[in-house]
This record gives C-alpha cells, structure tokens and sequence, in this order.
RNA sequence: GUGGUUGUAGCUCAGCAGGUUAGAGCGUCGGAUUGUGGUUCCGAAGGUCGUGGGUUCAAGCCCCAUCAUCCACCCCA
C-alpha cells in the first residue's frame, strides 16, 4: 500500500523539530520569567464542554469521536443524527478547556492566577497555506485582578519574545470599547458585532472593502462614513473628543492610555496604537493586541486581549482575565524567511568519531565514552574503513567536528580533529579535544 | 460548506495537434580517489503516467466519474 497521512498534518524531520523546539523553549523561558505557570489539559474532552463556544463555524470544524462499543450499537440502532454518535471531541483551542480548568479547580487556585499553555489543537478545516487541521497553540493568560497592570505586561511579553527571537515587529494596540463607543457615535450600537468583522478585514480588503462590508450587513450609509472617518484618526489623544459624548468609548480610551503609561520607557520594539485593529473573537471585552512581523508578509503572529466572564458559561461568574497567545508556527516560517535561526539550532550533534579499523575503532568507542562523560553530544561511526562514506555521513549531519582516528593517532594520543565548516586540521590531545568543545558552546 | 487549479521517477517539473521502446534537473547508490566530506567527471537503479470506466486502428494527452492536491471565499492561528 501507499503510504501517506491525513490532510492537513505534518511530519516533521529532525531540523524541523529542533528549530520548533527552540521556539517553544525561548517562549516558555519568557513566559517563566514573568511568572506564569504551566498547565496541560487532555487532547479530548467531552463535546458538551466544546460545543456552542466557537459559533455555528466552529461547532462545525469540531473533531467529533465516535462512541465505540455497545455505547455505539446502541446509539446506532434508532435513526442517529451526527450528534448523537459521538459524546467526546478533539480539543479546538487552549481557552475553552482552561476555562474549564479553571472552574473545576477553583478551590486551589490563588488570584490572580497566572498560566501558560502550549499544546496541539485541531480542526476540520480544509487546510491552505500556513493553515493546518493540527497546530501548536501557545497561550499565556492571567485571570483574578490587577488587569490594567496585566494588560501592559502583556505588550511586555511580546516586545521580550520578538526581541529575543530576533524578530521586528508592531506591537498593535485598541480596545473594544473604543470600537464600541465608534458605534455608539455613529447610531449603530446594535450592529456593534457586524462593524468589527467588517474593520476587522481591513488590511486585506482596504477601506473600501470595509465600506462595501458594511454596507453589505446593513449599516446605513451615513453611520459608515461616520465610521470610515473615525477609523482616520492616529492618537487616542485626537480620539478622545470626538467620542466624548460615549461613556464607554471614553473608558476605552483612558484604559489604553493606562497601558502606554505602564510602557512608557521600557520597550525595544514598536507599540503603535491603532484604532483599526477589531480582531475576530467576540469574547474580548477590553484591550485586543495583535503583533505584526516587520520586513515580511505574513498574517498576525500574535494576538490577545481583555476578556470579560470567562467561566461564567461554566458557572463561576465574574472571572475575568487578559491573554494573548503567539502563532508559534507562523513565528517558525517568518524566522525562516528572515534566516533568524541560529546555526547551531540545526544540529544536536557535537562530534563525530571516525575510526579506519577493527583496532583503532575500539580505541575510539573508549573515547567516545569520556567525550560523552563530559557532556558533549558525540557519535562513533558504526563502521571502521571507508573514509569517504564516513566523512560524507558526518557532512550530512552537520557536526562541527570530526575526530579521525588511525593508528599514529591511538600510539601518541594526538586525534586529528577536522572542523567541518573550515576544513581545517589539527593533532590535539583529547582533553584538549574535550576543552575545544566546551569552551565553544 | 461554496468556487476554481493540478495529479507523469523519492522530490520539482517537461512531454510537440492523440502515433513505435516515457524525458530532464535534483536526490539516492556505485566508481574516478584503500587516510578525508561539502566542488567536478563517469555510470547505474528507479514510472501499470492518481484510480475506474468510455471514445478511437491507436490515449500520458480527448470525455465521464471518483479520489487526492493546492488556491480563493467562509472562518481562523
């Protein structure tokens, strides 16, 4: 048979997972370093706690497992509909099942809680480019109190991160009820929803296109130039008279410029406010983020915000939080483009023994040993002889260096050790060998 | 879920308007070099042309179906 894997998945080969590794490692140290813990939650749960929280679009993408056994027969033998065969689905996102988390362990949990997450999620989407049916979400939330404070340190987050990445970006900022009190000014509060999605499009379909949304959903025509002409304006400062006349406009803008105030001195990367960023998700409530790659065209790769009543679906009301979560495998493709990974990251492997007999071979497994013993990623070539296949496999792993040794070598203890980048070789002692090594890393 | 694209060697793709034995580059393996890789040269292996049916004297090429793929929309990371 043919082999091959569901659409939509990957395999990844050894590169892949060690450069992935590397991005996930640097986001959990910064994630560590401002305090956040990490939870895992399990890859199905029960379709009651899933269902209803994505919208009718995402009900639809759920990964649905069907019932086995007599729970199945039984569920077979009336007429089922597609709900009624399976009870449990694959997780579709890190937020719900935190949510869920949280309610069920709220008694040993201390205020404000601070997690991180970062695990698979799927959905039955029909894959494209850059969008997967499996991927990595990485999450960092914090719910409880102190939330304007949160709300900067999540700007925090990002500027740390993309820094150390290596990444230029635009850090976004708005809040929802900036967007809310644009509404309220232009008569359309009720069609708060259809405005955000329609804004929402903006860097794809241009203000005409947002326009032309709107117009689509029913928004009257005077609201949406009233809307278009909102949309213009660069500064909260300049915002703040023109949505005077909305109280909840007017909190918006004094919550952003409580973030600012928080950031004043301390970022290295652009924080821009924007009053056009309106991001999809209808739970956020308060500050939205969104981080834009610098140099590189490709969709957010980071986004987040404030959120009101988290739980309450749940039955804990009044748990509110702010969160944002890194797009870690667009992260992965724009530090590819940018050639940002470090050249180390491509292999794990530190020195290569190359052995051109019986006797020398055993020679060099001794050595491997004390290599190893002192902490350096090393490997004996299986087979003695035939130079050039061995030097050819060292190339392929992309080691440093290689270690050759002969029988001049094993008498006087001078290994020759070639570096694989420069070419060059040297007859050294192998504490030496060993001291080289450390001392490069 | 809606609309479109493309399926030929492990990979990326050629294949003239239907006409004998199906092509290239890269990769793989072997050799030129029995103490040296990444360069060069020589050679070899590898394909029921996605699958099933139809039209034709003749189908990789035309028609139908089916599966897969990629792209756009919806939605989203």
């Amino acid at each position: 048979m043919k082999p091959g894997i569901p659409k939509g998945t990957r395999d990844f080969g050894p590169e892949q997972v060690l450069k992935r590794n590397y991005i996930f490692d640097t986001i959990k140290q910064v994630f560590i370093k401002y305090g956040y813990q990490p939870i895992e939650t399990p890859t199905i749960e029960l379709l009651s706690t899933l269902t209803g929280k994505y919208g009718e679009e995402g009900d639809r993408l759920l990964f649905r497992v069907l019932k086995r056994g007599d729970k199945l027969a039984k569920s077979l033998e009336n007429q089922p509909s597609a709900n009624d065969l399976a009870e449990e689905g694959l997780r579709y996102d890190l937020t719900v099942p935190f949510a869920r988390y949280v309610v069920m362990n709220q008694q040993y949990l201390t205020f404000p809680f601070k997690r991180y997450q970062i695990q698979p999620v799927w959905r039955a989407d029909r894959p494209q480019r850059g969008r997967y049916r499996e991927f990595y979400q990485c999450d960092v939330d914090v719910i409880g109190s102190g939330l304007p404070l949160y709300g900067a340190e999540m700007a925090q987050i990002y500027d740390d991160l993309f820094t150390k990445l290596g990444i230029d970006v635009i850090i976004k900022i708005n809040n929802r009820k900036i967007l809310a009190g644009i509404a309220e000014v232009a008569g359309i509060s009720e069609q708060f929803v259809d405005m955000t999605i329609a804004i929402d499009k903006l860097d794809k379909i241009g203000i005409e296109g947002v326009r032309q949304e709107m117009q689509a959903r029913g928004i009257p025509a005077n609201a949406i130039d009233k809307v278009a002409q909102l949309l213009q304006i660069a500064t909260p400062a300049d915002l703040k008279p023109l949505l005077a006349s909305s109280a909840t406009g007017a909190a918006g803008i004094e919550e952003v410029a409580q973030v600012f105030d928080f950031l004043e001195t301390s970022t290295t990367q652009e924080v821009q406010f924007d009053v056009t960023l309106a991001r999809g998700l209808n739970y956020y409530t308060g500050c939205i983020f969104e981080v834009q790659a610098k140099n590189v065209q490709m969709g957010s790769i980071g986004g987040g915000g404030r959120y009101d009543d988290l739980t309450g679906i749940f039955g804990l009301k009044g748990v509110s939080g702010v969160g944002v979560s890194f797009g870690a495998e667009r992260i992965y493709d724009v530090m590819e483009e940018l050639q940002l990974f470090p050249s180390d990251t491509a292999s794990s492997l530190q020195i290569l023994f190359i052995a051109f007999d019986a006797t020398t071979h055993r020679f060099a497994f001794q050595c491997l040993q004390s290599v190893r013993a002192a902490g350096i990623h090393a490997e004996l070539y299986p087979d003695p002889g035939n130079l050039k296949k061995q030097m050819k496999y060292a190339n392929s792993r992309h080691v440093p260096y290689v270690a050759l040794i002969g029988e001049a070598e094993m008498t006087n203890g001078q290994l020759t050790l070639k570096d694989m980048v420069t070419g060059e070789q040297a007859s050294l002692l192998l504490t030496d060998i060993i001291l080289k090594i450390q001392r490069r890393t």
